[in-house]
DNA sequence: TGTACATCAGTGAACGCGCGTTCACTGATGTAC
DNA sequence: TGTACATCAGTGAACGCGCGTTCACTGATGTAC
C-alpha cells in the first residue's frame, strides 16, 4: 500500500494536505472505525513517511478533524443541491430527505463521524450555542427551510417548524444509523419508512392530499 | 484503581467473571469508547493480571460480546417494567419510550455499544433475520406489544402495527444518540420532542382526544 | 553568469508506551486410598 | 489420621507489534547580490 511519492515542488506543499485528508477519509471508509485511521496509516496510505504528516496538522486529532469538517461541507452540499433541483415545496421536502438519507447510505462511516462521536471536545461543552456556531447548522438549515416552506403552502400557522425539523431529523438519524448498524433487522421495503416519517412528522403529503400516512408497505 | 485481589476459593472462580463484566461495563462508560476497554485495562480494574482474563473468556472481543449482551438484558428489563406498570394502554406507550430514553440517557455508551457497533460480525450478515434471533428482540417485543394494544383499543384497522413501532423506534434511537452527540443543539425543553414522536408515529393520544400535536413547546 | 544563502518538503532513526497473547510456574484447596 | 496426587485460580516474565511523537538531517528549489 502506498507506492513512495515524490516530493512536492516548492509551493505545492499544500497538495500533500489534501492528500492526507482523502487518505484519512478512505481509511475510516474502509476500516470503518475512528481509532483504525492512525497517523501513520494515513501516511503510508498517502506514500510518505509519519512525519510528514507534522507540516500540515499539529497531530492525529487534527486530521480527523479535518475530515469531520470536510464531511459536514460535503453534506450540506448535497442536501442543498436536492432542495434547489425541487420547485414543489412538498417534494422538496421528501427529496432533501431522501438525499440526507443517502449520504448516510453510501458513506455509512464519513456519515458516523459527523454525529456518531461522544466526548469530544465539542461534545463536552454544556448548554445550547447559535445555531450558526454548530457544525451542521448548514444541513440543518436547509431541511428547516423545506419544511418551514411546505407549512407555508398548505399547514395551519401555528405549527413550529423549528420542531418539526428536528423531529424529523432525529428520525432520519435514526434510521440511517440503525439501517447500518441492524442490518439484520425486517425493515420495510423501498422508502416507506422514510414516507411515514416526513409525512407525519413534517405534515407533508406524500401525494395527493395531506393525509397522515405514508405508502403503504408491500408485504 | 484495581486494588490486589484474593484468589477465589475453589468452585468460586466464575465470580472473577462476573466481575470482568462489571468492570469491562464501567470502563466503557468512563471512557465513552469501545476500543479504550482494553483486556488490560480490564485485568487493571479489576486487581487482577491480565492472562487470568483469559481462563473465563477466549480474548477481548469476548469481553465486550459479554458487556453487549448484559446491556441487551438490561434494556429488555428496563422496558418490560416500565410497560408493566402502566393499565391505560396510550399511557404504556409513553411509558415504554420514556424508558427507553432515560436507559441511553443514563448509560450513553453501554446504550450506544447495542445499536452502535459497525462491521462487526453480527451486522456484516446481509439480509433478514428472524425478529427472536436478533438481540434486542425483547425490547422492541414490547413496543410492539404496547403500539399494538393501544391500536386495538382506538385506532382504525389496517395501521401495521409493526411498521410503527419500527417508525417509532428509529425516531427513539435518532433522539437518544443525537442529544447526547450534539448537547449544543437547541434541544426543546423537556419531552417535547419524546410527546410529538409518539402521539404521531404511532397514532397515540398524549392527552385529550386523539391529536396529531404533543404538548406545546414552551420556549 | 555565478555563487552564497534561505527556504521548502520531506526522510530516517529512535524514544517510550501500552497492547494482546503465550508460557511455565505457584500456592491453596480438594480427593483417593 | 496421614499422605500422595489432582485440580483450581491465578501470577510473573516475556514476546513482538504498531502506535504518536521528536530529532537531526538531506536534497531540491528558489532568491540576493
Amino acid at each position: 500500500m502506498g507506492t513512495a511519492r515524490a516530493p512536492n515542488r516548492w509551493g505545492e506543499g499544500a497538495r500533500l494536505r489534501a492528500d492526507i485528508v482523502s487518505a484519512a477519509a478512505a481509511l475510516l471508509e474502509e476500516s470503518g472505525n475512528e481509532d483504525a485511521v492512525t497517523l501513520r496509516g494515513v501516511a503510508r496510505r498517502v506514500g510518505v513517511t509519519a512525519p510528514a504528516i507534522y507540516r500540515h496538522f499539529a497531530d492525529r486529532a487534527a486530521i480527523l478533524d479535518a475530515v469531520v469538517g470536510e464531511a459536514f461541507e460535503e453534506l450540506a452540499a448535497t442536501v442543498a443541491a436536492a432542495a434547489h433541483r425541487e420547485d414543489d415545496a412538498s417534494a422538496r421536502v421528501h427529496a432533501v430527505c431522501a438525499a440526507y438519507l443517502a449520504f448516510a447510505t453510501e458513506r455509512p462511516y464519513r456519515y458516523r463521524v459527523l454525529f456518531g462521536r461522544h466526548r469530544t471536545a465539542e461534545a463536552a461543552m454544556p448548554g445550547a450555542k447559535p445555531m450558526d456556531e454548530l457544525r451542521g447548522a448548514g444541513a440543518f438549515g436547509v431541511l428547516v427551510d423545506a419544511v418551514g416552506a411546505c407549512a407555508d403552502a398548505r399547514n395551519p400557522p401555528g405549527r413550529e417548524v423549528q420542531l418539526d425539523a428536528t423531529a424529523l431529523w432525529v428520525a432520519l438519524h435514526g434510521y440511517a444509523t440503525l439501517r447500518a448498524s441492524v442490518p439484520a433487522f425486517p425493515w420495510p421495503d423501498g422508502d416507506a419508512l422514510v414516507s411515514i416519517l416526513v409525512t407525519r412528522l413534517a405534515g407533508v403529503p406524500s401525494t395527493g392530499p395531506c393525509g397522515r400516512d405514508g405508502t403503504a408497505r408491500s408485504g
